[in-house]
DNA sequence: CGAATAGTTTTCCATAAGGCTAAGTATCAA
DNA sequence: TTGATACTTAGCCTTATGGAAAACTATTCG
């Protein structure tokens, strides 16, 4: 994918909005219709779409319309784009502790060196 | 925590960006001053510094002057927050296919007991 | 001291985000 | 067929974001 940051980009802005992750955790416990999400907000439908069609233009949901209902639901495959991030960072945190733990090694053994040269002398 | 939430969304939306991610990325390898940080963007310095703060504030990164140089530094203990609310996610949807699993194991239920009346009729 | 270095402050700009109201457009139900 | 329901579209407003240039401050080096 070359698009992959972009798609970070989009995965994480979503989630940067209170409103956006209520839905996101409404909607972990099964579909529903876009008024029984928006209920609990006090705020205007159209407003609420707008977060709606964020969350969907994302990736994080999908929403397909019958009749004049339309239902949404989560597209968890999406979640484990962030865990992915997190994973890699969790790489060059890991990479950074060897080298600093071979550091401390080679340092060691050096000391035990000196220590030797200075016994055998 | 009553700001939990105001966090998350600080969180999240400094990772919603490029060039952030980019430079969480590299101080996972290690410290580095601003200038070192922002050598690999085409970006006036002021517009790189924006996104420092933004890290900053965000409590991903610390920083600290000494000189004329400032440190910056990664907060690790912040990523868990990301890690956090993903668990609870995680946990949601657990709970529902706890509640799925338990409907059809009641459904099984009943249809052995409708089976076992229909063969004692 | 004087110049180079490393940030910092200020001001400005265009676009995106999050909210609103008002006025549509399709269903569905009586 | 009329009315209610369930969204949609369109337009408007305010604030936040990501970027820039210019000018300033504080260190450090020769």
């Amino acid at each position: 994918m070359e698009n992959y940051s972009e798609d970070l980009d989009g995965v994480f802005q979503a989630l940067a909005d209170p409103t956006r992750r209520a839905v996101l955790g409404r909607l972990g416990s099964g579909p529903a219709s876009i008024s029984d999400l928006a209920a609990p907000f006090a705020m205007a439908l159209p407003s609420f779409m707008k977060h709606i069609r964020f969350l969907e233009e994302s990736g994080l949901i999908r929403t397909a319309k019958e009749g004049r209902v339309r239902t949404c639901s989560l597209e968890r495959a999406r979640f484990s784009m962030v865990e992915g991030w997190l994973s890699e960072q969790r790489a060059v945190w890991q990479a950074r502790t060897d080298r600093l733990e071979s550091l401390v090694l080679a340092r060691e053994e050096f000391l035990r060196d000196q220590e030797k040269k200075e016994k055998d002398k």
